[in-house]
DNA sequence: GTGGTCTAGACCACC
DNA sequence: GTGGTCTAGACCACA
């Protein structure tokens, strides 16, 4: 995993985490990596790792049990469905089509852009 | 012109001066708003203005004659395109596409989306 | 028993213990169940109770006999009583006024509270 | 101001802030102590201050302007009063109550206990 | 000047 | 071992 400078380091985390549960690779109840580990793994300082629990903490898909770690919240899957959809259709469309309209590229091409995205995919 | 949190002030005015030539209602040679006029129009510092204008400049979009104004530059029609479109494709479109796939949004949801999109655009 | 996140577990079980004894369920002299009982009856970790029982033991509600386990010790009632009473007045009635006061809870609203109090002692 | 043991101080501080808000002492669209001031004034290391704003901007009490500053948000008065009353109805109110009936406590002596409450305050 | 992020390291309570 | 809080100090982007 490889930071890009854009966004902050925690929320990157967080994206990674989210990312984990929506691809059910992390289920329901499986205790998630602890804060130390993931911040040595990711070689980040546990403060970062911290912060990325604490925030999906608060958004309800992870949850803590004192002492023993971070497991994956009982609702994670919705929960962070919810959080990703919304960030997508509320930020991440309109500046597109917006951006689309101004650069004058058709939803056709867009459709093109779609089925060879391979491309543009650097990570 | 409302701020959205995400972005820097700046670079939404850079977004909107942009606009306005892509839009064709800034023509090439037009002398653009003074820093202090726009500042006022657009209740910001005009430090933040000032800061719009230098990127701008840098990017060949707009000059400034000194003690006249800024003006819309020679190139500034396909600089600008250029920078959008380079924004577009490389930072936003790739993006987008990964949600699609996360969230498990099909082209064709993203396809009347499109069509029906200003329900997204308030807010 | 269910743990709430706020209090530590081992003085949530505690708090268990007292009440036993307050309630007279649990009376001076009688044998309480073993560290290793506990733990499993409370799904808890055997150093949690352990923790809990030399807690209780420093306060002299209940004393341990080598070998065979832990009883209620002799002035484990007055104790309990003057632990739970000390704790009540000193830390948490002053914090409760003054949450009224600043919320605009009247006393009369809190005779109410009081006398349907059910309702909120689920979660 | 000065910290007790108990709570974590981020969270003391919010309360304090919580309680500027709901005496009408800071009041919508007022800008409040700059992190660092605030820091400073509380002898206390900004990232805890930070911690708190960030924890109240979350729950809508403040906001935040780039490069301003921290202000009171338009609904802060009744978020701040549903966050200390739900604080205060579902964790504090239930365990006073079942604190009297073990203490054999009757409504009457807490009655007069809030009388004369003076005597137990000691901050 | 402002907020925001990150690191490094310490200490605590708890399991 | 776990999470949680706090300090100290650095650096950045922004107004």
């Amino acid at each position: 995993m490889d930071f890009q400078n854009k966004k902050a380091i925690y929320l990157q985390i967080a994206d990674y985490v989210c990312e984990q549960i929506l691809l059910k690779k992390w289920q329901v109840g499986n205790k998630i990596p602890s804060i130390r580990e993931l911040a040595i793994s990711l070689e980040v300082n546990p403060n970062t790792v911290m912060r990325t629990y604490a925030f999906l903490e608060d958004k309800k898909i992870i949850q803590t049990q004192r002492g023993i770690g971070y497991f994956v919240a009982e609702d994670a899957y919705p929960q962070a469905l919810s959080l990703k959809k919304t960030e997508f259709l509320q930020q991440d469309l309109p500046q597109i089509f917006r951006s689309m309209d101004l650069l004058g590229i058709s939803f056709e091409a867009l459709n093109e852009l779609y089925h060879t995205r391979k491309t543009y995919e650097k990570e």
